[in-house]
DNA sequence: CGTCGTGA
DNA sequence: TCACGACGG
């Protein structure tokens, strides 16, 4: 599962957030939402974000409080929520499952035995998007005319082909995988503060001087969310290796290792369910009440805790107003 | 996913 | 120098 690996092969610089003014960017729903649950939920009590039936929504205030930061920066998000998975990635799912089950267990036996800290520690890995979360989170995004779509399968892919295709100017995504989907630009640490990274598939081709074709092989040998992987092949032996074989199926051969699935992945990240049937409304113009209304009255989110949120957002749209007249 | 200690 | 595994968040 070494996917971080792609990070060191990949040529990465941080730019800052202002020069984005003007962009458009298809989020990946699923990485930006779980992020927003792993940190937002882990330092507050529970009882804010679940409602009188026992339904977590702590995701409103991760949208709540997330959006501003696009906002303010005058980038337009479109975010891309998953479809169907695929069978190659139904194994890595279903390992997943098992893990957090694991740790379900292990969360459990900690709370009996009176030890809340480590429960609490153990719940942020236990955080897992519900359907609940898909549904309340874009009936937020309705409200506040957020646009956003549904991929035929994984969402990175989805972002990747729009942003190859030009349709947005960038992918955004915590993970490395829309690199390999073959997204020009990618941008990393939309959720937190500073300022966010970029991604260049062009320059890390450059760099290695490797085609995309030779670097989804790369990716292959130290492995992907849909593979195994090799062992003892990290970003630098990797590389080598291919550069050397000229493809996986040459250092297969010389170097007398196998690559479980090979030709499947390759397939996958080369041509993925994607779709080119979205209309995006990019003119965004939330009615900020009707949200408001939407996660205090209907789900029951205590009004101080996105107060701070909506208010970033009336204000970004005030400041964007006052922008467009000079 | 990032960091850090370990060991080849 | 590189890869791996464990652990923290």
């Amino acid at each position: 599962m070494g996917n971080a690996d792609l990070r060191d092969v990949a040529v990465i610089e941080d730019v800052p957030f202002d020069s984005l003014s003007g962009s458009v960017v298809a989020v990946d729903a699923h990485n930006w939402l779980y992020r927003y649950l792993t940190t937002t939920v882990k330092f507050t009590a529970d009882s804010v974000y679940t409602t009188d039936d026992g339904e977590e929504v702590a995701n409103l205030v991760g949208v709540v409080q997330g959006l501003p930061k696009f906002f303010e920066a005058d980038v337009t998000p479109v975010f891309v929520f998953d479809g169907g998975v695929t069978d190659l990635k139904s194994d890595e799912v279903e390992r997943r499952r098992e893990q957090r089950e694991k740790a379900e267990q292990r969360r459990q036996e900690a709370e009996e035995s009176g030890d809340s800290v480590e429960a609490a520690r153990l719940d942020a890995r236990t955080q897992r998007l519900t359907d609940t979360i898909h549904e309340t989170t874009r009936g937020l995004f309705d409200r506040l005319d957020v646009p956003y779509m549904e991929a035929p399968a994984e969402g990175e892919a989805q972002c990747a082909h729009m942003a190859a295709v030009g349709d947005v100017d960038y992918a955004g995504s915590e993970d490395y995988d829309t690199m390999t989907f073959g997204s020009p630009l990618t941008l990393r640490q939309l959720t937190s503060k500073g300022d966010p990274e970029l991604m260049d598939l062009q320059k890390t081709l450059e760099k290695h001087e490797i085609t995309y074709e030779q670097l989804v092989d790369v990716a292959l040998l130290m492995g992907t969310d849909f593979n195994e992987g090799v062992s003892g092949y990290g970003p630098k032996t990797a590389v080598k290796a291919v550069k050397e074989h000229g493809d996986v199926w040459g250092v297969m051969d010389a170097d007398d290792v196998y690559v479980e699935n090979a030709d499947r992945v390759r397939e996958l990240f080369f041509d993925p369910p994607v779709t080119d049937e979205y209309d995006l409304d990019l003119d965004v113009d939330p009615d900020i009440d009707a949200a408001k209304r939407y996660v205090t009255e209907t789900w029951g989110v205590d009004a101080d805790e996105v107060e701070r949120g909506f208010e970033r957002i009336e204000d970004s749209l005030v400041q964007t107003g006052l922008d467009d007249w000079t």
